[in-house]
DNA sequence: TTCGCTATCACAAAGATTTGCAACTGAAAG
DNA sequence: CTTTCAGTTGCAAATCTTTGTGATAGCGAA
């Protein structure tokens, strides 16, 4: 655990929500003036495969936020309209399950983002 | 229904799986030799938007095919080694109507990519 | 201390995808 | 037939993210 890594830490788990690699990017320079982008978003990787952060994709852009235990939930995004929605994970555990169970195959659930259109964009004309 | 369109169609539709963008492209060229990537990417995109092919991401690279309605499928794609598996909608046919009734909200589950880990990597050792 | 090893960093460059824009096209309207 | 207008293209540039590299720092062994 190097400094910079410390202070990306600290960023992302400052927020409640989550947060633009760039945007932790220019709060880490405030505490490190020479931190390199390509350090931020390793080192966001890195917390991601620890477990620490979680990542979520919204509109092309990759954001982080903690990973607390205690409030595991899932995203939804709307494809239109960028909004965010969380969701209890239990909607996917049975789904979770059977796919481990009858595949193998284990689910990073916790960095699934769920696309789609929210119920506000459903009903606009979109084509 | 542009030529440069209908031979990115064409492409995507004489291969039986995924195919990446690039190489939509090196096909694209043969027949149309001036083509620009971009154009690839918007054609993709615009026929994603009309439901007639479905977005795969591998590897932090996209990959289209066919949207074939009677052989509609998701993918599990093993974040270790790439590998893609096929899942039946069944699967998340529950799960998606939960979202439905219960948020309104309406998940694309044709270009829903699930991420994890495949049985033979799931034992391997990581960290 | 000195050597050697491993890991991390800043910087640079590459890779993947999207966007802005002027030129061109074709079809509809006059 | 000419004008208009919306849509598409190629090209260039921007954006977002990842990767390669040499310098460097920390740490344990000799």
């Amino acid at each position: 655990m190097t400094p910079q890594r410390l202070s990306v830490l600290d960023i992302v788990a400052g927020r409640t929500g989550h947060i633009g690699a760039d945007e932790v990017w220019n709060l880490a320079k405030e505490q490190h003036p020479f931190v390199d982008l390509a350090t931020i978003y390793r080192t966001l990787q890195l917390l991601k495969r620890l477990g620490v952060v979680t990542e979520v994709i919204i509109g092309n852009k990759l954001h982080f936020e903690l990973a607390d235990q205690h409030n595991r939930h899932n995203h939804m995004v709307c494809s239109a309209c960028d909004n965010v929605q969380t969701l209890s994970p239990d909607y996917l555990a049975e789904f979770s399950r059977r796919l481990e169970q009858e595949f193998g195959f284990t689910p990073d659930l916790d960095n699934l983002t769920i696309g789609g259109k929210c119920s506000k964009c459903q009903s606009l004309t979109s084509d």
